[in-house]
DNA sequence: CTTACGATGTCCT
DNA sequence: GGACATCGTAAGG
């Protein structure tokens, strides 16, 4: 199948994280499904720094089934599963460096029926903003671990340069230590789609 | 096999 | 601001 938008290419994905997470601000996330394609632009991202973050699943390199994809080469796809939602990350970091980005928030732009079917009983503004949220809204599910986000049915593709960019402590990580205040959340500023 | 728990969302007060 | 549903993952027996 051919993507109906352009793929950002794999060398996007090779910049330092922090850099990355404020990169994919503005991003096209697309996913295209059998129902037919739905896609939004990234406006919030979090960072996970690997082995040194506490807040990170690969806190002191822990490897397992889960994490392992985030051992790979940057522009994986990360999904995992928290209570009944899926979450969705883009690896990075080089090769055993196990660093990922969490997308937060979505504006949508593509699907729009479609999100409203997946999302039904909520207004607009509660389709993608949030983590889970987004990952309804758009289809994806755990199915879409490992794939690459260069690639149909799941990818990313160029969008708009944001105006301005916040960023401040990450969320739902109170357990963590000092990690808790580290600001590597980042947020297109004033944007109507952001979380919280 | 069993247990504990979480990078959330939703509903209630 | 708080309770809790609900389930895959990870770790321990």
């Amino acid at each position: 199948m051919e993507p109906r938008h352009r793929p950002l290419s794999p060398e996007f994905f090779h910049q330092p994280t922090l850099e990355l997470a404020k990169a994919l601000l503005g991003c096209l996330l697309v996913k295209e499904t059998k129902d037919g394609p739905a896609s939004g632009f990234i406006v919030e991202t979090e960072a996970y720094m690997g082995a040194g973050d506490r807040a990170a699943h690969s806190y002191r390199n822990r490897r397992t089934k889960r994490t392992e994809v985030m051992f790979a080469e940057p522009g994986r796809v990360y999904t995992y599963v928290m209570h009944t939602h899926t979450l969705i990350n883009v690896v990075s970091g080089d090769r055993d460096v196990p660093e990922a980005i969490l997308i937060r928030a979505l504006e949508p732009y593509e699907g729009l029926d479609l999100m409203s079917v997946r999302r039904a009983g909520r207004k607009r503004k509660e389709w993608t903003n949030g983590p889970g949220k987004l990952t309804q809204a758009l289809g994806i599910t755990r199915e879409d671990y490992g794939r690459r986000f260069t690639e149909w049915p799941l990818y990313l593709s160029s969008g708009f340069v944001p105006e301005q960019i916040s960023s401040g402590p990450r969320i739902g990580i109170e357990n963590t230590g000092k990690a808790r205040f580290y600001p590597w959340r980042f947020w297109v500023s004033d944007n109507l789609y952001v979380s919280k």
